[in-house]
DNA sequence: GATTTATTTAGAATGATTATTTATAAAAAA
DNA sequence: TTTTTTATAAATAATCATTCTAAATAAATC
């Protein structure tokens, strides 16, 4: 993991260089996904701003989630079936595991994804930006729970 | 490309084995995603049952997607923001290549992918039971419009 | 052909996300 | 400071893909 306050001040300092305004709601946001050791959901991100700014509507969440992503510090993710989940701390792509019973979604490194990303472009003559790399399956508790039921 | 005769044979029986019945509307929709080039969405396989079934509502291309899902003969595609895609004639997990500009999304035979997922189940413990990988850029025909404008 | 019951239909409901409109507050200008 | 401009927030309506529901229909079996 990335240091979360070396991506907060980075996240800021670009905000403000593009002349965008840093509410405190803004501000509250930057903090929560750059220190959030998970992938929070837009839903989850309004739940924790609320303790804070009780009056903030679920569109400022979407709105600066959007701002971040086109600037490319917010990586969105896309699974199956939920919601999007958000990455402030590694917003490049990379690839990820999903445990289909609990839920929860690991970074992976994976550094031969560059290579194979090199050789797709070269077969099919594509220019590309990005992928998408994601294993789904059980983690190892699951499995572990799903043998003693 | 499989063939999709040979598709289509094997999706009739096993409904026939699992005590499904044959409606017309099922037979239509089998034919077109066991015979199609690209990647339908639900609402483009609506479209072409409705030219011979025009009472057709949505929802039974949904229930008919969702039964060959679960049975492991349509392979349901999640992109960004499209809807989903199916794909009835490669119902295993395979990569895929996608035109940001154009849209196109094209297989790819990627072998090594049963390798790295086996690096990555013995690196997390995880049992993986399937992955997606998806690529995103131009395609060369894209590339060349870009170029000229 | 009659019966049983899965399937279809049509439309309402859902849920995540986006758009819209108005209100608010920060920065800039006077 | 006051005024003005402008970005942003808030609230709510709208959207879109997908699922659910209840009533109508029709496939397979006897």
């Amino acid at each position: 993991m990335i240091d979360p306050e070396e991506r907060l001040e980075r996240m800021t300092r670009l905000l403000r260089e593009k002349g965008c305004r840093l509410t405190p709601q803004r501000l509250a946001l930057l903090k929560i996904i750059a220190r959030a050791e998970g992938h929070p959901s837009a839903e989850r991100i309004y739940e924790l701003i609320k303790k804070d700014f009780p009056t903030t509507s679920l569109a400022t969440i979407y709105n600066t989630l959007n701002l971040l992503k086109d600037m490319g510090e917010v990586l969105e993710l896309n699974f199956d079936n939920l919601g999007s989940r958000y990455d402030g701390n590694k917003p490049y792509p990379h690839p990820h595991i999903i445990c289909l019973a609990c839920g929860q979604i690991l970074d992976s490194e994976f550094m031969a994804m560059a290579g194979v990303a090199l050789e797709m472009a070269q077969k099919t003559g594509f220019h590309i930006t990005h992928y998408h790399l994601n294993f789904f399956g059980l983690c190892p508790e699951c499995q572990q729970k799903k043998a003693n039921s």
